[in-house]
DNA sequence: AATAGATGTTAATCTAGATTAATACCATTT
DNA sequence: AAATGGTATTAATCTAGATTAACATCTATT
């Protein structure tokens, strides 16, 4: 099993001796998912955070008109999870379900708790994600307000390069709030342009 | 110096030692503002977390036209800041105005390290402060995505009902993201429907 | 009590983006 | 190669909310 990604990804952020990565090592699921499948539904209790070592998923919320809005996608050395059902273990209010065939390392609850207890510099690691989450969270809101459709997507496009060309065209107008035929025209209008 | 609704606040997540409230209470900064002062001015480095014992502020954001966007209202027993500048120490992207005489306990970045060294216990505090925070925030986008201006007004007297009283109408309305002729139209509606 | 400045309302007109619907473009699968 | 299902485009029409502007209230100050 591939575990660097993960320990790459948290030596960003704090230090961690040999003996406490066989610790966390021993406390965290290898599990792999196929395109399409859910790892989280709304109304379930969310059981896990997951850190993505390979794959795309999205996050979504469907509303009362049926409506789905997506809220995040996440890809490889990022976390995915409905974070308010994970810390409160209370029914989810968002879905998340694989893109892609997708890879990755599963803490469950109980088990993130008896590492925090065990390896106390874990707070600090999470600390310092969720601080890092929550902002870019912020920065979105304020996006949403204050820039329009055409912008929004134009920012979208430089701040993350990388999934537009492996989601469709319809996901993309669902996280930006618009309806794909609105994005369809912003598209066209962006092509006469240049 | 009134520091009981902290302590209080704080035991509602750890539980602190005496010794360990009494360095913690030496590393803060007990603070007034008047009504109008700026704790955070949009381009400075964000110098503090700040917990309000007292008043209420906006933060707000002034967008390329000079239009002014409130992302939160802050009261007693909550945090100001501005967490992305104040956790980079960069640049602020926010201001954070008092909307009343306000008075704040600071903790500033380097006394919070430094009490993040001496008692780790509070990474767990602010782990668990920044996930709620988060959470509301990531609540806050499918909200603005999938609610009319109507749903949101009413949804936001009902979560936070001791703001509207205490804040001018075009505040409100730059919170929920439109013009405050809109908001007035929408409470004209709504009066019509009792 | 009169003026000024901040706040709130109402109504007419305008526009970004939604809705609907027709059409086209794929990959797969049979 | 035709049929099926998922995805994308285009165009006509519609609407939630913005804009503009005139007017109303409510302080607070001189």
């Amino acid at each position: 099993m591939n575990h660097k990604p993960l320990l790459d990804y948290i030596h960003k952020y704090i230090n961690l001796t040999l003996e406490e990565q066989t610790i966390l090592l021993s406390k965290i699921i290898h599990r792999k998912y196929l395109k399409d499948q859910y790892i989280v539904q709304q109304g379930d209790i969310c059981k896990s955070a997951n850190f993505i070592i390979s794959g795309c998923t999205k996050t979504f919320y469907i509303d009362k008109e049926a409506q789905e809005h997506i809220v995040t996608f996440s890809i490889e050395d990022w976390w995915t999870s409905d974070l308010g059902s994970f810390i409160t273990q209370t029914p989810a209010d968002f879905n998340v379900q694989c893109l892609e065939n997708t890879e990755l390392i599963q803490f469950t609850f109980d088990n993130l708790e008896e590492l925090y207890a065990e390896i106390p510099k874990l707070e600090r690691l999470f600390r310092k994600i969720v601080e890092r989450a929550f902002v870019a969270s912020q920065k979105r809101i304020i996006k949403n307000f204050s820039l329009t459709a055409k912008e929004r997507y134009l920012v979208f496009k430089q701040t993350y390069p990388k999934i537009e060309q492996r989601v469709p065209q319809y996901m993309i107008a669902s996280y930006l709030g618009i309806t794909k035929e609105f994005l369809s025209k912003i598209k066209s209008q962006l092509s006469y342009d240049k």
